[in-house]
RNA sequence: CGCGGGAUGGAGCAGUCCGGUAGCUCGUCGGGCUCAUAACCCGAAGGUCGGGGGUUCAAAUCCCCCUCCCGCAA
């Protein structure tokens, strides 16, 4: 007998899980995601990824600003789930509701929790270094994040990936996840499993401020934070006052100068920490993104004596 | 009407304020040098300066309109 689910969600993360949901026949009663906000250029009103999903499979959608004044519980009375799926939804669940669908409320979550409870776990493994990262499943509690686990599965994170590769990976990986999950549970076999706070760390939203590269940071730190960032919001480095996102960079090896000058004449080879780091794609402000080479083609030679270098 | 940057030979940029010879770093092609090079030297080709209108003896440059690209903020 089919069950019926509510999905709460809402960034493009959460997309893969709604549309395997759908395509497996499950009954999407209805779908929560945050409300339209104002965005991009012109700023104007968009539905957020789910929304768009859902409204083109004819699922009814809700937005409520919060679900904490009663009348979300209310709503979701009425539409009497028997399980209620949670995927970057944005906002923690009240226990009111948490209690309310009989088979409760589960959760996909792009780590191997309890690393990286929180907001930004994708970006925040990469930040760290992490060679291996992956999708948990858990019964949701009051908690962020905290809830006990259910299933879990691992990947390697590949050198040079970025956050949007992970991304598009752990969010099918979490689809995949999220089906095994929901049988299990069915069927009354979903294991139980209490996160370990001890080992828990915290992945908080991503603030701009990250955004500004350190040269006098390690090489491979340098480079992990221009991979966690991108694409978005992107790390940044500084050219004569001048912001320049770093799209691409890796450390190079037996290589060593003072922080942000350029050490060689062809390529963007940067003096960074106790080595050097080779940006490779680049974007000033107002243009595309483009290979170093063609970056430097650009810029004016400096006066006979002075050094190339980043502020 | 959220703020802002941009469109100039194949690429990335300067020149635009103060109208009057099309410039720089590369690439391409030809030649040279070297044991050798993402090295160096010499030479050449290649542009209706995003589109339209206007002002002017003269517009990449000043005025108006349009198209496309991007950054920030949210």
């Amino acid at each position: 007998m089919s069950r019926k689910i509510v999905f709460m969600g809402t960034p493009d993360f959460a997309v893969p899980c709604l549309d395997r949901l759908i395509s497996d026949s499950h009954a999407i009663s209805a779908v929560f995601c945050q409300p339209d906000r104002p965005k991009g250029r012109g700023m104007s009103l968009s539905p957020p990824p789910v929304k768009q999903l859902a409204s083109a499979r004819g699922i009814p959608v809700f937005q409520p600003l919060t679900l904490r004044d009663g009348e979300a519980a209310t709503l979701l009375r009425g539409l009497a789930p028997d399980l209620i799926v949670v995927v970057a939804y944005g906002r923690i669940l009240p226990l009111e509701i948490l209690e309310l669908p009989p088979l409760g409320c589960i959760n996909v979550h792009a780590s191997l929790l309890p690393r990286w409870r929180g907001a930004a776990p994708i970006q925040w493994s990469l930040i760290a270094g992490d060679t291996k990262t992956g999708v948990t499943t858990m019964h949701m509690s009051e908690g962020l994040d905290t809830g006990d686990i259910i299933l879990k599965r691992e990947i390697d994170i590949y050198p040079d990936e970025t956050s949007g590769h992970l991304f598009d990976r752990l969010s099918q990986m979490g689809a995949e996840l999220l089906v095994e999950t929901i049988y299990l549970l069915k069927s009354g076999n979903a294991p139980r499993t209490p996160q370990d706070d001890a080992l828990a760390t915290l992945a908080p939203p991503i603030q701009k401020n990250m955004s500004k590269l350190n040269f006098s940071a390690s090489p491979k730190d340098f480079c992990n934070l221009v991979r966690g960032l991108n694409p978005s919001p992107g790390a940044i480095i500084h050219f004569s006052g001048n912001p320049v996102k770093v799209h691409k960079a890796i450390p190079v090896a037996d290589v060593s100068g003072k922080p942000g000058v350029i050490l060689h004449t062809k390529r963007l080879v940067v003096g960074c920490g106790d080595g050097a780091v080779e940006l490779i794609t680049l974007q000033s402000q107002g243009k595309k993104p483009m290979d170093a080479a063609t970056w430097r083609n650009g810029i004016r030679k400096p006066p006979d004596g002075t050094v190339l270098k980043f502020d």
